[in-house]
DNA sequence: CAGCCCTAAATTGGATCCAATAAAACCTTA
DNA sequence: TAAGGTTTTATTGGATCCAATTTAGGGCTG
């Protein structure tokens, strides 16, 4: 379905969230069509989406220029994360979970045990992981049954670095990284234990502190370009 | 600027808010572009923008479909309203007010006590304490510094009956209406004390409980076709 | 009689063309 | 020389045209 126009999205939102194009940068139809060789209307389409989506805003009536992000608004995002992936496991616990649920969490819960029993983690260890970190999370949101938490959060989403969908990994401290994502990896476990419960409040609380946890990202965009070499970005591909 | 597209936009929002266009029914291109009076290219923009709001969805490879509404979905988009509203208030608790915030708030007050001053309220007087709710809401979310949350709310505003733009009033009741309106005032008021003292739990509280108090819209649409001659819905226009 | 295939129609997505608008540069005048 | 106005150019938005894809209907065959 409609090829020119995925391409063209997801390209400049790759573009965007590489830093291919710099923040504040301005973007116009005309080259850009160009550059991904299609036509202007897919990117028209595309520039809307974006704005859409908070990564380009309008500027003026001339176009368009790439959002600046600042760790601030990355730490605003990961909070608005936070309370909306909060309140999806207090609905979640209080609607009760169905049993297909509790089997995909569980799921994840034991094969995330398996990950970390041996003491320490490889990158690609933390790539397993974050898959199953994003099953979990997906699985909880459908159970909140609560379809305006799922959009807010697949727009908040959408803002570069504040996303589950993508990790930051310091692979220069390996253990440091082993100790983060074990401790992630029990919150995952004492949400479980909540939402089996039926305890609204704690599993609420306990998903609004995992959001810090799980990434660093605004210490990613502060450090350095020199320091910014040992860590490497796990992004999970868009498929929409 | 962007005249035709401005039109399609709105009226098409316009026309799904008010069931002109049936929870479910299928919406092409060119039958609406052509009731529209523009081509189908405005009405494309805007089917993408109504889907980004959630107003349509995609139903396969041939067009949109108009969003189900449900009175669990509309509950849902108050509950992702409260814990929005609610961090927004959390942060600028922690943040601490500006002057301005504070002069504005405090004049929100003001205008509001005068008008529950006299016991009762009229249609006229919740228009007028619409527009300040609005303004105290807008003044919260701008002093929480945090954009994303002003991004989440902005979003989930565009969900019909979830808004903070629309109040339902039942003008066979006012007493009743007084009663709920001046207690929503009373929260205002206990906010506003919590952001000023700086208390941001007590704030974020007040906020998420407070989303449930200025509107009814459930209640209204889950009444029948007879009984909701009696409800007013005051509605903002969009200007953007 | 039923199932499958083929064809036709409808509808969406893309490209090119045209108009409107705003910004920038240059020229003229004071 | 500076300021204001005018002209030109660049860029976005809209319309029409074309291609591709999907669905539905009808006919054919087993």
């Amino acid at each position: 379905m409609s090829k020119a126009g995925q391409h063209a999205l997801i390209t400049l939102r790759k573009m965007i969230a590489s830093g291919e194009l710099a923040a504040g940068e301005r973007v116009a139809e005309i080259p850009t069509a160009e550059a991904l060789g299609v036509s202007r209307m897919p990117v028209r389409i595309a520039f809307r989406t974006l704005e859409q989506e908070g990564l380009l805003v309008k500027a003026g009536a001339r176009g368009y220029t790439v959002r600046e992000i600042s760790p601030e608004s990355i730490a605003g995002a990961v909070e608005v994360r936070g309370v909306l992936e909060g309140l999806a496991a207090r609905q979640a616990a209080e609607r009760g979970l169905s049993a297909k649920s509790v089997a995909v969490l569980r799921q994840c819960l034991d094969d995330g045990d398996q990950l970390f029993e041996k003491g320490y983690v490889t990158e690609e260890d933390l790539e397993v992981y974050h898959d199953l970190n994003l099953r979990f999370h997906q699985q909880i949101i459908e159970a909140s049954g609560n379809p305006a938490v799922s959009m807010a959060l697949a727009r908040n989403e959408h803002l570069p670095f504040a996303s589950v969908s993508a990790l930051a990994v310091d692979s220069n401290d390996m253990r440091r990284e082993f100790r983060r994502f074990n401790f992630a990896h029990m919150q995952h476990h004492a949400v479980f234990d909540a939402l089996l419960s039926r305890q609204g409040a704690r599993a609420e609380a306990i998903m609004r502190e995992h959001a810090n946890a799980t990434l660093r990202y605004a210490e990613v965009f502060a450090s350095t370009a020199g320091m910014a070499d040992s860590i490497k970005v796990i992004q999970r591909e868009e498929q929409k």
